[in-house]
DNA sequence: TTTTTGTTTAACAAAATTGTTTAAATAGAT
DNA sequence: ATCTATTTAAACAATTTTGTTAAACAAAAA
């Protein structure tokens, strides 16, 4: 239990995140991390005791990120149109910045079980479906069931930055050839949904 | 170096795939492996010599596997619509069965640097997107840059595959009804692309 | 049946990883 | 200056995971 925040505490688990999220080695050890981070790997169990507490602060702290990114965009106060512009926004950003940290946390919980999903903020995604359906309805997107609308919109933004490596072989491109072929996907979906 | 094949071999391979592509529990240790596949522990590396050794042929065989999925079908002697029809079916039934082969590939290449990706089999990807161009002159589908096209579907096809265990909580949805609307898709992606 | 060969196992050894402890050094705050 | 909390270093212990070995076992060949 510390209590001056100097920093490290932070510094460790941003690192964490960056190995994990950025970098996607999800077997890193806490020798890994400390060493990334440039501190002693005392340091580490100092502020966070055990790695599988670490893990689950990490896990824990993405997940509610991850909802309230999701909360407040479909909870704003905007008109449709511009809620989906921020969704893609904000999200390829994020993907851009972490490609891992869903499949991190899918593999916490494919390995711990469902409960550690447990206790997770309300996200307002009902809400989100009903104004989908009404955008429908008004015949300004095409027609389907609206929780698939959702998991479309995500898919297209997510998945190619995640299987970078592979595609990135199949098309036999750069690493910037295909950062720009992604760069290219945030207009394209918009226009995409709104054509 | 075994001579007779008991199956003991073949087993331990597909046990670990099982963990690893349909549990997605990729920290599985030896021991997790045996204990699955109902053998001992010393069996595996009688086999496989070391788990880094059982890795590298499961990854392997993975993206040979992968690779060749994809030729058979890009290259097939069918009409584009047929083609299309056959990416879907191939790869829905292919990441029901195991969610988590791309991820498990992405992670090891991301692990142990993207060397492990090299002589890999050659797949027709050019021209299957010479194909997808062609059609889009010709109008049966939207237009786009081909490559896109080829992201998006295998996007819509895997991301709510292998993000279930999120999905499911943000949905609040049971297995099974999920399952159910992961069975829509394969239907509402093919109407989509040839609406 | 004895031998041979390949397979499987239990027990052991080695290595890697995690976690703890102590002492000393550092740095801020009072 | 003293006090308190932080950080490091180093050594160590505990645990987990991996890898090896020798013996038991099974099945087919000689």
């Amino acid at each position: 239990m510390p209590a001056k925040d100097t920093g490290t505490e932070q510094l460790i688990k941003a690192t964490a995140k960056r190995i994990f999220f950025a970098e996607g080695k999800l077997h890193a050890t806490t020798q890994d991390i400390a060493n990334a981070a440039g501190v002693n790997r005392a340091a580490l169990h100092y502020y966070f005791r055990t790695r599988d507490q670490l893990v689950a602060v990490v896990f824990n702290e993405s997940m509610r990120e991850l909802s309230e990114r999701l909360g407040t965009v479909m909870a704003s106060d905007q008109s449709f149109k511009e809620k989906v512009r921020e969704l893609i926004a904000v999200f390829m950003k994020e993907m851009t910045a972490y490609p891992y940290q869903e499949t991190f946390l899918v593999t916490e919980i494919n390995t711990s079980g469902m409960d550690l999903v447990k206790g997770i903020n309300e996200v307002p995604v009902n809400a989100f479906l009903d104004e989908v359906e009404t955008e429908m309805n008004t015949g300004n997107i095409e027609k389907m069931p609206p929780r698939h609308f959702l998991m479309n919109l995500f898919s297209l933004l997510s998945y190619p930055v995640i299987m970078s490596p592979i595609y990135r072989q199949f098309f036999k491109m750069s690493q910037e050839d295909f950062a720009q072929l992604l760069a290219e996907r945030e207009q394209l979906i918009y226009q995409h949904i709104f054509k």
